[in-house]
DNA sequence: ATCAATTGCGCAATCGTTTGTGCAATTAGA
DNA sequence: TCTAATTGCACAAACGATTGCGCAATTGAT
């Protein structure tokens, strides 16, 4: 019932032509080799004929590499990750790559392990985003030799080549806007904090205060991760506290955390932009077709995946002869309807 | 710089011992080939010391598998998919699994070489979504020694296990309730023909139709597979026709589809359900969130990945013992405001 | 006719594991 | 003291591919 496995010995066999000879052919060395044009034909035919494809395995424990290459996000079901991976496969077909998925699930013990996993799996490189708070095992793989590429996230003073968004100026440019249209109490929904990702939105928030010679007040400041919870239960708390904080208007960090908010404020009967404004990180498809449209800060990019790819490919060929440049993705902020404007009534 | 990867045989240099017995010590196998307490205490305390993890790619070879199982989903940016992804990988960590991703972009070539491939890194199993309208390729896989477990579509008159939604109940219940609300000129918006989620869902459609003896228009089903731009598209024409068609309601057969109806409503100034009503499949965490909540059929579920991994690493275990029992999941209509009651205009 | 160069391909080692078998040294039995 | 059983581990083949080297047979030069 079990066809057996067609290999080189197999095809050795039936040939009677040596495994060391058909190995050379179907790699394109028959020539160099001198092998004579009717072996060559000879092999290809049969070997097409009887569909040989190698053996990864063997191949990848001779040469030491595999052709694979592990991409780590922390959650693959929030779309901006998705729409990465989508693009560094697409693009890794074409360089006869292959991808090896793993969600660190933002756990950091996770990620070690999905680490040393792809280590003994012998990948030719990593794509990462960090969970960010620890980068040691991070360096050391790149030391023993498997390329990393960063994407999203960080490490100041760690130099590992990363893909970044400009957090800041996009935070910054989210609440000047908030500023612009006259908010002066605004609340901060941050994500996993000490991320990069969060330091450089907080940071953006901040100056923007600064700048504009607001104070700030660390209670505006909440939330624990990315997550949708994070923003439901965050808003509720908001809301309870609203006559002391005189909160106008939310800067939320993330897709999700927005998500809970709307939720939340779906159950409280609190509108925005009518009773509280909002501005929020992460552009969707569906942005425009929420109940209110939603004012956001776009740093999703088509070829981020392509660009990540060829990044950590230009480390795999170049074998460490110069360092990758860094790259730091322009943000844009999306004006709709989701922020209310308070200088009209002076 | 590079430092050496440790291996059975540094191992076995630097401490004297055989890699044999260094290899049964570290299997556990100590025991069962009586090695001495203090060389199985010895072995593993420098092996932890060492750091010591075995290469996944020569177990690999030597075993011929690979504690990894093959994933193929049409589009990972699609979250019920994503979700999907996130479950399997979640439950296959937990059993040692790890999971290689492809997508196949329900593009039926990349399919056939994601097969060819995983089956070439011996995977252990795959789960895949399939295209749908082809299955010899599967067939030929199950019989040549790779489980499979089909996810989302089957395959009529194919004997391969396979977990799926109840679409057709599911879109029966949806146009039932269209028609219930005096409908009965419902444009059926469908995905990628051909497929059994799209011929069930048609089913239904039609079931539906006749039971209440609405006659069926073919010229009222349009689209071609389940991305947004099919729905954006349909949309813009259906709104074209909408005096000859005189159609009041869709019924849109994935969540992609409903957002690019959305956005061309939004754009045409259309308004649901007071123009025109909405019944969706795909329940989404925003569903409630939109401009209008939608009703939907949800058939998302929160175990559908452990399920799946379950079923697959029954039959990897089991060799074949007894054939695994197919699994069709409920589906829930969850009604909110996307449809008009035509009912009362009487 | 002799020797060197070329042609055309095979031998065998190797990658890092696992595992069936074998073998010396120790202990037990008589 | 001699044989048999047990203890404790090592040898070597195998998985399927790649690759440096070598060697016989043919061809060409003198």
């Amino acid at each position: 019932m079990k066809e057996k496995k067609v290999t080189l010995k197999s095809l050795s066999h039936s040939l009677g032509i040596s495994v060391s000879t058909i190995s050379r052919v179907l790699n394109g060395l028959g020539e160099e080799y001198r092998i004579s044009k009717e072996t060559i034909s000879l092999i290809t035919t049969t070997a097409n004929k009887l569909n040989y494809s190698p053996n990864n395995i063997a191949k990848g424990l001779r040469l030491k590499r595999s052709s694979t290459i592990g991409l780590i996000v922390p959650d693959i079901t929030n779309t901006w990750f998705a729409h990465l991976a989508l693009g560094i496969e697409n693009q890794a077909r074409k360089h006869n790559y292959n991808i090896f998925l793993c969600n660190s699930n933002d756990d950091i013990k996770v990620e070690k392990k999905s680490i040393t996993l792809l280590k003994n799996w012998m990948v030719d490189g990593i794509i990462i985003a960090p969970i960010g708070i620890e980068a040691e095992h991070l360096i050391k793989a790149s030391k023993t030799g498997t390329p990393l590429v960063l994407i999203d996230r960080f490490f100041e003073g760690v130099d590992l080549p990363y893909i970044v968004s400009n957090d800041f100026e996009g935070a910054l440019e989210a609440n000047q806007y908030l500023i612009n249209n006259g908010h002066k109490r605004i609340a901060c929904f941050q994500g996993l904090v000490d991320t990069s990702t969060n330091n450089q939105r907080l940071s953006g928030y901040k100056k923007a205060l600064k700048t504009n010679k607001i104070p700030f007040d660390t209670e505006l400041v909440t939330g624990s991760d990315f997550g949708f919870n994070s923003g439901y239960i965050c808003a509720k708390k908001l809301l309870k506290n609203l006559a002391k904080t005189k909160v106008t208007a939310i800067f939320s960090m993330g897709n999700q955390i927005t998500l809970g908010i709307l939720k939340a404020f779906k159950e409280e009967g609190i509108k925005i932009p009518e009773d509280i404004s909002l501005v929020t990180f992460d552009e969707q498809i569906y942005s425009d077709l929420l109940l209110t449209p939603l004012s956001t800060v776009s740093h999703m990019n088509e070829n981020l995946g392509d660009l990540a790819l060829k990044m950590l490919l230009d480390q795999i060929d170049m074998n460490d002869t110069k360092k990758p440049k860094n790259v730091i993705l322009k943000s844009e902020l999306i004006i709709r309807e989701s922020v209310k404007n308070l200088m009209h009534k002076k």
